[in-house]
RNA sequence: GGUGUCAUAGCUCAGUUGGUAGAGCAAAGGACUGAAAAUCCUUGUGUCCCCGGUUCGAUUCCUGGUGACACCA
């Protein structure tokens, strides 16, 4: 059986790099899950792979997505299937690396079939939203979905909005759409978590941000100006620059803020992360012990394909 | 050396007419199913500089230290 190794762990803790070699390790290519590495034209302050990078070992889903491109997990999900089934008749062994939670989990587990929303009806609720405001459409999804109605947060516009969408949309209640059931692969996963030291993670990040911005981050945000309601620009880096370039925030404070909240973001990605406990975590520089464990972890793969042939 | 001011959360500070304290920033925890680097929820972490004194009770008032700053020599 073909294997899928995901490395993952939060940002700026050292993935890009690692890949690199793991992939060369690997004899394989590197997927991209990182969903705003996923656009064109937002390589610095994605901090996306660069183009030597990218020479050295061939990436897949890296700077493909125009910006206005409508994308989601679930078209990712679809996308990676495709790519694998492609890819692992000449490599036995895939690497995927990103810190995108969701889009990871689109991948390992798969995402329910939710309706895609119309225009017409996503403009509609959009209308209603700024009209009757969101307790009105909590109550209206708790009539039509009560079961989700009953889980649901109800201070998440998003959440809410998109819920009574789907049951505007097809008809059925949203929670009639949610299995949570796994959805079977036909390639073995291992998971690779990277942390540090929280501090250090800090550090990195600070650093890192300062280094995009001697790179030139505040001039490819400007070159984004046209493009800043598109969702692929609700982005931490770019949505703090274009205050800067509106006039309202010193440069200083925009810095501050994007280092906070990448900050923020990593947390985020730890706290989901934690939960997962099909990951085995490593030190980014314990190459040794990463390695050991991937031998490892492929050996048994072999040792499992065999079996039924011997016995 | 003298005089004065200050010392409270990780940082900047507020406050308690004496009943052991709270803002901002920073930080911590959590949720998450077709927008997810998105969106949303929760949380104050403290020898109130130190030793004494007055007091039922001192972070608050008083003596003395220590440190920082300012001014005068």
């Amino acid at each position: 059986m073909n294997t899928l190794v995901v490395l993952l762990g939060p940002t700026a803790v050292g993935k890009t790099e690692l890949s690199l070699s793991l992939a060369e390790k690997l004899g394989s290519p590197i997927i991209n899950c990182d969903s705003r590495q996923l656009f064109a034209d937002l390589r610095i302050g994605t901090a996306a792979p660069t183009a030597e990078q990218m020479q050295r070992v061939r990436h897949y889903f890296v700077g493909t997505l125009p910006l206005d491109a409508y994308y989601s997990a679930a078209q990712y999900e679809t996308d990676v299937l495709n790519l694998t089934s492609q890819l692992f008749p000449h490599h036995p062994t895939l690497l995927l690396s990103g810190g995108s939670m969701m889009y990871i989990d689109a991948v390992c587990r798969g995402i329910d079939d939710i309706p895609t929303i119309s225009p017409e009806v996503r403009a509609d609720i959009k209308r209603r939203l700024a009209e009757e405001g969101l307790e009105s459409l909590a109550e209206e999804l708790r009539r039509m979905d009560p079961d989700y109605h009953a889980q649901a947060d109800l201070c998440n516009t998003r959440r809410i909005v998109h819920a009574l969408e789907v049951c505007h949309m097809s008809g059925r209640p949203y929670s009639s759409y949610r299995t949570n059931s796994q959805k079977p692969r036909p390639f073995r996963i291992v998971k690779v978590g990277l942390d540090r030291p929280r501090e250090e993670l800090f550090e990195r990040i600070n650093q890192r941000v300062d280094e995009m911005m001697r790179q030139g981050f505040l001039n490819e945000v400007r070159r984004l100006m046209p493009y800043r309601h598109l969702n692929a620009l609700n982005t931490v880096g770019y949505k703090e620059l274009f205050h800067v370039i509106d006039g309202d925030w010193p440069l200083s404070m925009a810095v501050e803020r994007i280092k906070k909240n990448t900050r923020v973001y990593a947390k985020k990605q730890l706290t989901w992360f934690r939960h997962d406990a099909d990951i085995a975590w490593f030190h980014p520089s314990d190459t040794t012990a990463i390695t050991q464990y991937l031998n490892h972890a492929l050996h048994e793969n072999l040792l499992e394909k065999d079996t039924p042939s011997r016995a």
